[in-house]
DNA sequence: TCTAGTCTTCTTGTATACAAGTCTTGCAGT
DNA sequence: ACTGCAAGACTTGTATACAAGAAGACTAGA
């Protein structure tokens, strides 16, 4: 478990909310792996008390397996558990891109491409960390510019499944493909073409479906 | 703050949970109102721990406003909320009986029927409570008959917001129509007919929109 | 009278102690 | 050797004690 640095004015709780989700898309608290509050209280320099409502929080969207008064796991990853958050997600993100044909101000065009911007700088390195978290700061913008954030925030828990399956997959060659698509889909977006719009988010969110067959092979221990 | 018997089996935070939620929308915990986890968790017989840990859950979907080291709040209905959270279900549950028009077998089909069957018996009972616990089954059935049962869980949560307009809103009259739409879903879905399932839910969800605006004029107080 | 400061009393946040359930391990009896 | 039971070592669940921050009241001083 890789320990980050707390942030200014995070309380435990959010702390170890934050370590543990990162844990786990990192695949640092493998698929399969058991866990437990007090040896992650630990580690964290923590009570169990925050550590605990961490993993209540996880265990809500099934990315954590708690078993009463036995033990809890970290689950491994459910095709059908995946495959449903890919679809939740592509619902709400094609509906949205089309509000923002109608909605995004000059204004929201532009901290979307300085966003873009800073995606290329992230291209070639290996820590593909950070651009997972652009993208995901991308697809939140879109959400914020609909004022839809707080769907953002609900889908976000259930695409934990999906960010996991994400991390064992990125390559830079991919990644080179994703930054064209937010291009693209920023270009549909100005030109108020909501049709566009929609059919670049859903090929680009597609990009994801293909990768897991080929994933599992080589990963066969973390799949169900 | 009615106290519902606990159920068996049930964890001590299940039970502080379900009563809180149950409070909340039936408006016994009114918009507006500050809450306590002390005085929550004397008046159930529990102590702080599973209290806190249901507020924590209920203020992820921001139907509990915890303030740190201040004070915790129900907040008052912000419009806003409510239409995002109809949005989400409105996508959610069109797709969703979309699918259902290909995924439900005979038995599936049936289990619905004998759902609305039990509607019409409380019809006519002004403890709509009934009624809406029924309402929220038979659309948990259709996300199960389409294996979207992690999307149900999730949409449940945002719901809150829509239940507790729709727990001011519901008068016999109304009921009678909701529950004709479902026969009339239930035979679309049978007929194997996407496209007018899809049209019947949005005509079936969009019936409480309406209501928002005049209930606004009845309790401005509930009101943001 | 007004203002500044402090103290009391509330709140939620965190740590710890204890309860209760589950599984394993080992020992005793057959 | 095998079976059954009991003790212990885990787990998570719950209760309680304490910490820390915020707000209001009250007092002392100008």
């Amino acid at each position: 478990m890789k320990l980050l640095e707390r942030l200014p004015r995070e309380s435990s709780g959010e702390y170890a909310l934050r370590i543990i989700k990162e844990s786990i898309i990192s695949l640092e608290l493998p698929p399969g792996s058991q866990i437990s509050e007090s040896e992650l209280a630990a580690e964290m320099g923590l009570s169990r008390t925050p550590v605990r409502e961490a993993l209540i929080e996880l265990s809500k969207v099934k990315i954590v397996d708690i078993q009463p008064q036995k033990k809890s796991t970290i689950p491994l990853i459910d095709y059908e558990m995946v495959e449903e958050s890919r679809f939740m997600r592509s619902l709400l993100e094609c509906a949205v891109v089309e509000l923002d044909c109608e909605m995004a101000a000059p204004a929201d065009l532009d901290r979307l491409r300085e966003n873009i911007r800073v995606q290329n700088l992230y291209l070639d390195d290996f820590y593909s960390t950070q651009l997972l978290t652009l993208d995901n700061e991308f697809h939140g913008m879109l959400f914020s510019i609909a004022r839809k954030s707080q769907i953002f925030a609900l889908m976000q828990n259930i695409s934990i499944h999906f960010d996991r399956v994400r991390s064992m997959a990125l390559s830079s060659v991919k990644n080179l493909k994703i930054v064209q698509d937010h291009v693209d889909l920023v270009d549909a977006i100005e030109r108020r073409d909501p049709a566009a719009a929609k059919a670049l988010m859903e090929k680009h969110l597609n990009r994801y479906r293909i990768d897991a067959a080929a994933l599992r092979a080589e990963y066969p221990q973390y799949f169900k």
